[in-house]
Parts: structure tokens; sequence; C-alpha cells
DNA sequence: AGCGTTATTTGACCTCGATCAAGAAGTATG
DNA sequence: CATACTTCTTGATCGAGGTCAAATAACGCT
């Protein structure tokens, strides 16, 4: 950030070299010439807001998006006007993958606090994968990632019980919130109750209840959004299932 | 194995241009020069029987693998020998995409029956995408395809009922058995009863019970593995939650 | 500041689907 | 073809977590 505004316009336009996510984004791998043509390609837009819409599910398809600061979720609108949640996206993270194969979106994405997003037309960004192997193979890398953290989060809504899901799901914020240099202890969470509960397939009194009880059995303290993880391994006991007691069922037995 | 047995080499070793699954697989919109380069380093394999497994999960990742015939599972492994399954896969898909990103199979696969696969070494492939613009493009679709068909399952398993489930899974079948030529109404369950339940997040119980009420229902006939869908209509409403009663809840309420 | 709307929490209650249990039917092996 | 094993089915029971309801706390708005 620099000097004067809340944000400044300036923090927003800066380029792939000065932003501190080489590590995670679509430039790993790739040499300085290189970023600069990828940088070309790309859009950067004005600060979006709580609620902005990034694309809507069955909309044509034509950018990848990846966040560069703030956080955005994704998900499958229902029929009754309801939102699956997919996921939450912190800086570094892209999405739109989804909607190569069908040139459609396939899920809606929501920005959830003030967020810098930048664009990526992927018609030329494919061009470019095609000019440097690099970039090519990163692209790769990344859908198949994709693909990787989808496949536990279906592992985890297939046969974990209801208190492994959120302990899961605060433990994985916390890892992703440390990598990109914030605490891993302490954060805040811009995602409602609702959205969490949509995310792991429980309901929303179920979210609060099991903050409630993991913060009176000293996992965590929560106020609000505000959220602060007192006993990591006692968390990722609870991740695992390693329950003191020998629990045995997922749920409703 | 060779000429004399049971299942002729000549039939596994037939190249893509003879396969009829070029609308499915890789090959899709290559030029025929195209497909032989790709035919190449395409490696055919014996053919393979329940329970062989193709990769385990954690195991170096170098290929990908195309069913051309019969079908495979894909699971997660989990600690206590149990397998959280995560697809069933049938003629012209892919699988061992969530490798690339890691270099480790992120799951293990199994062939459920009596099958012929292609082994293709990804880094050929990768090296061939960037010679063949449209096989790149290709690959990007079939990876984008893979993260909306998982998306698709996570609001499935966040969100439905044990009936819903079932319905959608059934009639999923139906669909994929009916792009291949096959009969959508009359089709072999390759897969046990717990494998179906542990992909649709549910006890083996549920689904022999559920296959039973479906029955009694007119919904469908089941004998062992042997499925006849008699009331698509119903199978569709039902997998969308209009069960004639107002349902209203997702499952334990 | 005041007010309506929305998000969160907590309690009471109830159901879906899990678990436990046991039998039936199919499969493999010698 | 008898035996052991595995898979599938059906019944009985029960509890995790959903639904309903209501109070409380934040968060816009004007």
């Amino acid at each position: 950030m620099t000097q004067d505004k809340v944000i400044s316009f300036s923090s927003i336009k800066i380029d792939c070299k000065s932003c501190n996510l080489t590590t995670l984004c679509l430039p790993l791998g790739l040499e300085s010439a290189e970023i600069g043509r990828l940088e070309e390609i790309i859009k950067r837009s004005r600060p979006l807001h709580r609620g902005d819409q990034l694309f809507h599910a069955e909309q044509g398809f034509h950018s990848l998006y990846v966040i560069k600061t703030g956080s955005v979720k994704t998900f499958l609108p229902e029929p009754d006007g309801g939102e699956q949640v997919l996921g939450f996206h912190l800086p570094g993270e892209v999405i739109g993958m989804d909607g190569i194969e069908s040139e459609r979106y396939h899920c809606s994405a929501k920005v959830l606090e003030t967020s810098a997003v930048c664009e990526v037309p992927f018609d030329r960004l494919e061009a470019l994968t095609h000019d440097i192997p690099s970039l090519q193979h990163q692209l790769y890398r990344l859908m198949s990632k994709e693909i990787g953290q989808e496949t536990d989060m279906l592992a985890l809504l297939g046969s974990k019980s209801a208190e492994e899901r959120l302990a899961a799901f605060v433990l994985g914020l916390s890892e992703r919130f440390k990598r990109r240099g914030f605490s891993a202890t302490d954060f805040h969470l811009s995602m409602s109750r609702h959205d969490i509960g949509s995310y792991l397939g429980l309901a929303v009194e179920t979210i609060s209840r099991l903050f409630s009880r993991f913060q009176e059995e000293g996992l965590l303290k929560v106020e609000r959004k505000h959220l602060q993880l007192t006993n990591l391994a006692g968390l990722q006991a609870m991740a695992k299932g390693c329950g003191l007691e020998p629990r045995r069922q997922k749920h409703g037995g």
C-alpha cells in the first residue's frame, strides 16, 4: 500500500513483478521477460466491494480472475435463490477455470470484502501459454491443484462429522493465511456463518453452536468475525477425527 | 499374454483412429496427422482385471490414463484401510490429472471389471500440447470439465437428501452410458453397493434400502448388479428434490 | 440517534440416515 | 458340493444434526 488514500489506486495497479503473490499465482516459474508479456494481457480493475459479482454461472466465459487482495466466494446458484458455496478464495488464487470446457462459467463468484482482482482474458492467456512452456505448465498445475482440492473437499463432505468439518475448515484457512504472510492464529472471517454452513454442508445453527463449543473447549476464540486459534494441536486432532473419545460415526447414528 | 487368450490383443491394440471414443477423449478436435503423433506416445497395456490398481495415491506421477473399455474407480485411501470413493470412470474418460500439481497422484485408481486402458506419459503429452494448439486446448477443456463435475458433486453432497443423491447418481450413469452408445435404461453396475455409498456419502444399508424402495415405487428394477430404469421422469423429479410431497430437509431434522 | 433489516446465537424438538444385528444370496476355493 | 467368505438386504434402534422458534446483536439507512 502507498501514501494517502484508504485504498490507493496505485496499490491496485502495481504490476506482477511488484506483487508479492508470484509464488502462488500464474507467474510462478516465469522469467522476468515472460512476466512482462503476461502483464500485457492482464486487466486490473478498480477495487471491488462486498457483494460485487465477478461472473455469473451460465454467463459466457472469457476470463480467469486472480484475487490480488481481499477475498471472493464461488457458489452454484440454486433455483430457490439459494447459493451452494463451493469455495472461498484468497489472494493469489485463480478462479473461473471451470468455464473453459463449456465456454460458460459453471459457477458464480462474489466478492466478500473490498478486493482487488486481476482479469486474465483466457484466449490471450492460452495463446501465451503456447509461447511460454513454463506458463503452460503452471496453468496445468493450477488446474490440477484445483482438482485435488475439490477432491479433498469431496472426502470431507463424504465422511466427516460436523465438528471434523469445521475444525478442518478453520485450519485450512489458517494454513492459507500463513502462506500469505498473515497470522495463522488470528484472522478475520470475511464470509458469513451461513456461507460457512453451505460450504461445509451444515446448517447455520450448527456452525454457530460448534464455534461456541470450540470456544468453551478452549480450542479457539470467536468474536463476531474475528477468530483466534488458541489450540492448533487440538483442532488438528479434532479435524482428523481423533477426538479423545473413540467417535465412530459421521452423523446421525 | 498374446494371441490365443480369451481377450485378444488385437482388440486392445487398436489405434486412436479406430477407437470410437474420439469424441470424448484426448483426440477430440485433432486432425488425422496430429492423432498420429499422439498415438506415438500412448502406451496400450494388456487388459486389466477387477481389482488391478492403475496408480496409488502419493505415488510418483508420470502418466494420465484413459479408460478405453470397462470401468475404473478413483478413491482416496483412508488411514483405517477404507476407501473414500471419488468417482467411477467410463470409456473415454481421463484420470490422473490430479497428480500434475505435486508430481504425485492425489488419489488411487482401481479397475472395477476387465478393462483396457491407455497410458499417456504426461511429460510427452505436455510437449505435444506445445506443438499442437488444439491438443493443448483439449487438455485444458478436459481438466476444466473435471473441475466442473467435482463442483456438481460438492453441491450434491452439500445439499441433497439420500434419495436425491441416489436418483442423481443413477441418472448420471444413464446419461454417460447413453453418450457412449449403450442403453440409457438398462445397464450393469460394475461397482459394489459399498462403493456407491462411499461415493454418495451414505451407508451401504441406505443404498440397499433406497434401491428397494425405488423398485417398489416403480422407478427402476434392480437385480443384483443389473439396473433397469423404468421411469426416467420420476427419477429426474426425485433427483431435483421435486418429490411430490414438499420435502424440506437435507436430512436429519 | 432511531428504526428496520439481516446475521448470529441459543433452546426445544424431531427426523433422516447411521449403526448394530442377523439373515440371505451370491462367489470362491478346495 | 460343502465350506468359508463376501456382498447385499432387511429390521430395530438411536443420535447427530436439521428444522422451527425466538431473543439478541450488528449493520445499514434516513
